[in-house]
RNA sequence: GGGCGGGUAGCUCAGCUGGGAGAGCAUCGGCCUUACAAGCCGAGGGCCACAGGUUCAAGCCCUGUUCCGCCUACCA
């Protein structure tokens, strides 16, 4: 015979209802729909990219928003797509390449492209894969990749709109330079890492060699572009020299001693060596003092013709060839050990170089105050709001972006410069001809874009910009990002810039700004850490269901989720869990439990009724505000503590009981409605699971998706809201446990039957025992239930007090004393401490005279309880100790 | 140098506008009770980092100290 399954298997479960899911378009969004609209763009991996944590956690909150909307019957638009991730995409390219023993200058420009492409081909779509994996439910028939056709037509008109309005301008600046990659770095693609190096105090002789100026530096070996020495104006040590130049060391060329404010007088001997060409404050100041900047480290980290005998030389291997020199010739003062920030670059971690060259910048001021205004004012909300101050704190000091690489992968700028006349025709397409000779040999620049440059354009470009489309009247502005705080410059800050520029709208109504997932340790994973855990085998081994549900309960803590398989490991158990309840429920219900019958329904339904519906109502506000963790939290709770240990437990004899009952049916019904909505209400954090009970629910039809969440509005919402039933079944809880309790802690078998005498003078608890008594009975397994008005007490009883009652279970013949008695001690001993608290307040007249009344209210309640039931422990201790 | 976040049970963390300290895991005890041993029932366990302050009342607000982490920066 065929064992029904014991556990959840979500193997097969998951490829099954995604393939259905595809299949019947549920994912697609529609232009033209009237209902209310809901958008994301995703953040864009890179092609590169295989999933991780990060992905698998901005994906899932993505896929929880949109599957929610959905549900709340919102025309869900989530748009995918992919970045080409200029510099990291062909690193990896040129890996390959050299792997073959190749390399892209042999191939050349054209051809080392189309290898990027063919590359992009076969493995570019594998992230995509792992994204459906996890579950993701794209709109994948619009996925977009930032070069297609359409997203390089907006990139070529923002650059040339942008230039024309003078945001877009060439110069030449310092600016990083990353040696391995060949290419300039804007500002924020560069990491500053403490590492310990030297200090070295060179001396730089007066002309007449004589005595000198020390100057100190981290980097001997930029002596040679040094082209000045600078002191503070104020500085009286530097006062009346005997030169006002001195000698350039290693090289007898005379330098000036020049006058700069710049210099800070504390910081060593307060002489400062000028080198403009590679480094930025030295750029700076050589601009103000007219000098020279020779440049001393080209493009592959190797010493110029300026550097004299040491041309050619490896920067690094340099430093040491010099400090060796200058220690020959006595003019090394000092060497001391110095640990400062050091740039590397933020793909290949290669230690940047300032360096002067001609590049292409966006000047990001007038940009940056309209971003700023748009959070200011509230058309953007950025949550949590903390994140706020580190976007304006960016925008506020913004300086100019530096937006051309010299790669070839990328978007190709669209300028070209005249062979004639050498002037700059920047235009869409290939000018036939020069703007200002009207010459017709063009070349084009060869710089491409930085990779961020049409990131920053992807909320509209997505959406068919620069046509005014269908589909960006409908979504745009999107209605959130979600996106960690790592890009919240790279992207989230240049994505505002554009958008609002372009689209004269903010590109996104809120911002939801997610924590980083790190390793157990808080660390972040690496692989060359080797501490990295792969979302698929995660998936692979604890259902994608599981992991789904523990980031969402994960997703509320502040900057870092420590993720542990554990965790994944105890949702997997809550998956199961609601499996298990629900191939039970699915035993007992019927297409003809869709409609509750009339007729008054049972405490535990009324009960279960009105929880399910204020859950579905509380789980929606927290997502409504982004409290991810808040929501599925309250499900969890739900499912297993209430629906799982209280109302499946209570309904067993009413499921076995007499058929055709009117109960029976009741039940059933009820049973069917409360199995039904939790589904949805937790489809968006576990679609598959849900879906998979969905289609064995008799009575449903078609997907989960198309099913409409319980909420406010609906008709009949709320009908069954119920706090009378929910006292009710709060004592009778309470009463249930008190006996439990007192079963485990007398160590006594489930398996015998216990008397109960409850003495009450509350009405309500007397009338409740006496209509849901069998539910006590049964639940806390015993043989006979009584209910009375206080009076003589049971001999050799053990006690439990609840709220307004007592309960005495006689345990005549059986009961330990000594252990009833040690018992009743440890609880008196703790009621005394909690009611000493309470009386010193009682007792304070400025808590009396200063307190609210509702305050005051409860503490006076509180104290009556406690005192209540201490005076009733001690009684049932007293007659315990007589028995002795 | 500037800024930010965190220090709550053995572990990982919740704790919303101040009003009787919570969850999961782990531990201990008892249960194969006909959905579930990936389970059920129960128990123990916290000077809420430290020191002050505000308040009738502080895990929560203020000040300082300390430890950890992150971001940012042109002192060579």
């Amino acid at each position: 015979m065929e064992q029904p399954d014991k556990g959840y298997e979500p193997r097969n479960v998951e490829k099954r209802w995604y393939d259905f899911w595809e299949e019947h378009q549920l994912f697609a969004a529609n232009e033209s729909d009237s209902r209310p609209g809901y958008s994301i763009v995703i953040p864009p991996p890179n092609v590169t990219g295989v999933l991780h944590m990060g992905h698998a956690l901005n994906v899932t909150l993505q896929d929880i928003l949109c599957r929610y909307h959905r549900l709340k019957g919102h025309n869900v638009l989530w748009m995918p797509g992919t970045d080409h991730a200029g510099i990291a995409t062909q690193n990896v390219v040129e890996k390959k390449l050299a792997a073959e023993g190749r390399n892209r200058h042999e191939l050349g420009r054209e051809r080392f492209i189309d290898a990027v492409w063919d590359w992009r081909k076969e493995s570019g779509s594998a992230i995509i894969h792992q994204l459906k994996r996890l579950g993701a439910s794209c709109d994948w028939k619009r996925e977009r990749f930032t070069m297609d056709d359409g997203l390089s037509l907006a990139v070529r008109t923002v650059f040339v709109q942008l230039y024309h309005e003078g945001l877009i301008y060439q110069g030449d600046y310092i600016i990083n330079w990353c040696h391995r990659c060949h290419t300039a770095l804007s500002d924020l693609e560069v990491e500053h890492e403490e590492v310990s190096g030297n200090l070295y105090q060179i001396r730089y002789p007066f002309c007449d060699h004589s005595g000198g100026i020390v100057i100190a530096t981290t980097r001997p070996e930029t002596l040679f572009g040094d082209t000045a020495v600078a002191v503070h104006p104020d500085d009286e040590r530097y006062r009346n020299l005997p030169s006002e130049s001195v000698l350039l060391p290693l090289t007898g060329r005379s330098i000036p001693i020049i006058r700069d404010a710049h210099v800070g007088m504390a910081f060593g001997t307060g002489a400062l060596k000028v080198t403009p060409a590679h480094d930025p404050n030295d750029f700076e100041i050589g601009n103000r003092h007219n000098l020279p900047r020779p440049k001393v480290i080209d493009d592959n980290g190797r010493m110029t013709d300026c550097a004299g005998k040491f041309e050619g030389m490896d920067r690094f291997k340099c430093r040491e060839a010099v400090v060796q020199a200058l220690q020959d010739q006595g003019l090394l003062v000092g060497v001391e050990p110095y640990s400062h920030n050091v740039g590397h670059c933020y793909r290949c971690k290669t230690v940047v170089e300032p360096n002067l060259s001609r590049q292409w910048f966006v000047r990001a001021k007038p940009l940056a105050e309209k971003a700023i205004a748009a959070v200011q004012n509230g058309q953007t909300r950025i949550i949590p709001e903390i994140w706020a101050a580190n976007y304006y704190e960016w925008l506020n000091n913004i300086r100019d972006w530096c937006i051309s690489r010299q790669i070839w992968w990328g978007h190709q700028i669209p300028a070209w410069t005249c062979e004639a006349c050498g002037k700059m025709t920047v235009s869409l397409t290939p000018p036939k001809t020069c703007d200002t000779c009207g010459h017709s040999v063009l070349i084009q620049e060869t710089d491409v874009l930085d990779t961020w440059f049409s990131s920053a354009l992807w909320p509209f470009s997505t959406m068919g910009w620069p046509e005014n489309s269908p589909l960006l009247k409908a979504f745009y502005p999107t209605s959130v990002l979600v996106t960690g705080f790592d890009i919240l410059f790279f992207w989230v800050a240049r994505m505002m810039m554009m958008g609002i520029h372009f689209m004269e709208d903010v590109p996104f109504k809120d911002v939801y700004v997610h924590a980083l997932v790190r390793d157990e340790a808080g660390k972040k994973m690496s692989k060359s850490k080797g501490n990295v855990i792969d979302p698929l085998t995660v998936m692979d081994q604890y259902g994608t269901d599981a992991f789904r549900f523990t980031l969402a309960a994960f997703a509320a803590q502040g900057r870092d989720i420590k993720m542990s398989e554990k965790r994944v490991e105890g949702y997997r158990h809550f998956i199961n869990k609601l499996w298990n309840a629900s191939r039970f429920a699915l035993m007992h219900v019927s297409p003809d439990s869709a409609d509750i019958p009339a007729g008054a329904l049972t405490l535990p339904s009324q009960w279960i009724l009105s929880r399910c519906e204020s859950v579905a109502r509380s789980a929606a506000e927290a997502l409504e505000t982004y409290r991810f963790n808040d929501a599925a939290g309250l499900l969890y709770q739900f499912v297993w503590h209430e629906l799982c240990d209280w109302y499946l437990e209570t309904v067993k004899p009413a499921l076995y009981g007499k058929e055709g009952a009117p109960v029976l049916e009741q039940t059933r019904a009820v049973l069917w409605r409360v199995l039904k909505n939790t589904l949805i209400c937790l489809h968006p954090f576990t679609p598959f699971v849900t879906e998979e009970i969905w289609h064995m629910l008799p009575g449903t039809r078609g997907s989960i998706m198309n099913a409409r969440l319980p909420r406010d509005g609906d008709p009949g919402f709320g009908r069954f809201e119920n706090t009378e039933a929910e006292q009710q079944m709060a004592i009778i809880i309470s009463i249930i446990t008190g006996i439990r309790n007192i079963r485990g802690e007398m160590n006594l078998s489930p398996s015998l039957k216990l008397n109960a005498l409850i003495h009450t003078e509350h009405s309500q608890i007397t009338e409740t025992v006496h209509r849901h008594g069998d539910i006590i009975t049964h639940l806390a397994k015993l043989e006979k239930l009584a209910v009375d008005l206080p009076g003589e007490r049971p001999r050799a009883a053990a006690t439990a007090i609840v709220e307004g009652a007592i309960v005495f279970v006689p345990l005549e013949g059986i009961l330990d004393l000594a252990k009833e008695t040690q018992r009743l001690e440890k609880e008196i001993e703790k009621l005394s401490l909690d009611l000493s608290g309470v009386s010193r307040k009682l007792s304070n007249d400025d808590f009396l005279g200063k307190a609210p009344e509702d305050i005051i209210g409860k503490v006076k309640a509180k104290h009556a309880a406690l005192s209540e039931k201490q005076q009733h422990l001690q009684i049932n201790l007293d007659k315990i100790k007589a028995m002795i």
